[in-house]
DNA sequence: CCGTATCCGCTGAGATACTG
DNA sequence: CAGTATCTCAGCGGATACGG
């Protein structure tokens, strides 16, 4: 199935802000960035400790997509019991100055997040 | 109604990231605020010619939440014909570095958004 | 000009059960 | 351990029409 985007042509300044967003714009993609430049490398199973609310499902889907756009990496080992490990690509890497940014604001104004919840 | 953004509790380390992305993860918000930094102030039809694709249900529905966050100030002015101004409030003012990450990261690495669309 | 109201399709996302 | 497969449903978001 071919991954096809919601979204007309018609391309203006600014543009490239919303592509960007759309990159990592997913419900949990920005944490599960976040977790691999705290860490490097990962797991599935560690990723489903550091987000206990995020269903195996969702977890599978972000990930996928996040591979599919070039962000993280996916390594399968052939063992018994079988082990994945993901981790940046490159062009991964290159988004942590907006990680950064997102988690700088995030911990200076959580406070104007009142009455807002958000699942970690 | 009340504006309840599906999540639960629990935070932790990471969590402010989501939490910010929630803010302005909105399909458009980041865009609205995009303009509204290179604006200043824009009125309702400003925003209009400047994202053609975005309908005006989603416009106002979009201007609205980030009005409720705290993120833009919508000034209504008693004239016919009326007229409404929308600006950045002091804490939308912080956001800056946040959306220039963005933008900076999408225009450098726009190439890797080939096979994508994105409306604007 | 700046919106609201209504109808409705699509898909994002949870719960649950099963596989190599 | 690291996923698929199905079922299900709420609500996001588009189209259209109307109101102050």
């Amino acid at each position: 199935m071919p991954r096809i985007r919601h979204t007309t042509l018609t391309c203006s300044p600014g543009c490239t802000v919303e592509a960007t967003l759309e990159l990592f714009g997913g419900k949990w993609k920005a944490l599960i960035l976040y977790h691999l430049f705290e860490d490097g490398v990962l797991r599935f199973g560690e990723f489903r400790r550091r987000m206990p609310n995020v269903t195996q499902r969702m977890l599978t889907n972000q990930l996928r997509e996040l591979e599919a756009d070039g962000l993280i990496s996916r390594t399968v080992f052939p063992e018994v019991p079988p082990r994945v490990e993901y981790e940046l690509t490159d062009l991964g890497k290159t988004l942590k100055p907006v990680i950064q940014a997102l988690k700088k604001w995030g911990d200076r104004y959580a406070h104007a997040l009142q009455g807002r919840e958000t699942g970690t």
